[in-house]
DNA sequence: GCTTGACTTGGAGTGCGCTCGAGGTGATAG
DNA sequence: CTATCACCTCGAGCGCACTCCAAGTCAAGC
């Protein structure tokens, strides 16, 4: 598969996947003989994950170290483990956050749906409280 | 109440407040004779609903948008109304996103916990899926 | 009256995560 | 054989959301 074939395929562009290669945020993608990335199996399945854990938000940074500890061997699995508990950890945290918010979110456009915006002294001095 | 207090009670800096006064994520606050910020109740429910916001993704222009609606009075609170349901809708997609990658998170660990990556074919190949 | 210190502004700088451009190479079509 | 075109690398540039800095002002304490 051509970068940009796996490009498509996941919604990345050729440049981002260029990148994460480069930063090692996924490992060495195997090349033809002319020095074409020619991505198998294993790459797009590295491709896929850092797709999905980057739009939950995980930095980069920690995915990066993921990598390597990979690509270090056996000896690293406990801390590889440690690593995704930790980034576990911090989307919940993260969701949590975020699911207070749509509550706080929904209260507002039930204030709207009541009508209750329209009273005048909210209005004129702005507040929303 | 002064900027320093605002900064400490909501946990945003000085510098992070002049800037979202100074871009229109939040009504201009009223000033002493002096000219220095004196925030109020309806100023720091401003700042606490944009921090709230923010820190759920929410977008620094959709979140001007609204302010400067809010502050053109009645005839804006159908659109005002539209436009939260529509930052409702986004962060809704984005909850969904991160669950799912969560799950996957979740599916990664079990693996570890299970032992499943001590097959040497994953790891020699690196092979995660 | 003078010092101190927190505030003010405008503008420049920073870090992250891409994104683009220049210049070059290798494989296929005509 | 040449042209085209997708790929390559390296390095610079960009957009967002702050963050910091320089230079100035005001108000309270000595």
């Amino acid at each position: 598969m051509t970068i940009t074939d796996v490009s498509k395929k996941y919604g990345l562009t050729p440049d981002t996947l260029r990148y994460y290669e480069r930063i090692g945020l996924i490992p060495p993608v195997p090349r033809t003989k002319g020095g074409v990335r020619d991505y198998d199996e294993n790459s797009c399945g590295w491709v896929e994950l850092m797709k999905c854990m980057r739009s939950a938000g995980v930095q980069i940074e920690a995915l990066i170290e993921y990598v390597a500890l990979s690509r270090q061997g056996d000896e690293t699995v406990a801390e590889r483990k440690a690593l995704l508990i930790e980034q576990r950890k911090q989307m919940e945290d993260r969701m949590a956050e975020m699911q207070k918010s749509l509550d706080r979110l929904n209260a507002k456009i039930d204030g709207y749906e009541q009508g209750l915006m329209k009273r005048e002294r909210i209005l004129r001095d702005g507040m929303e409280e």
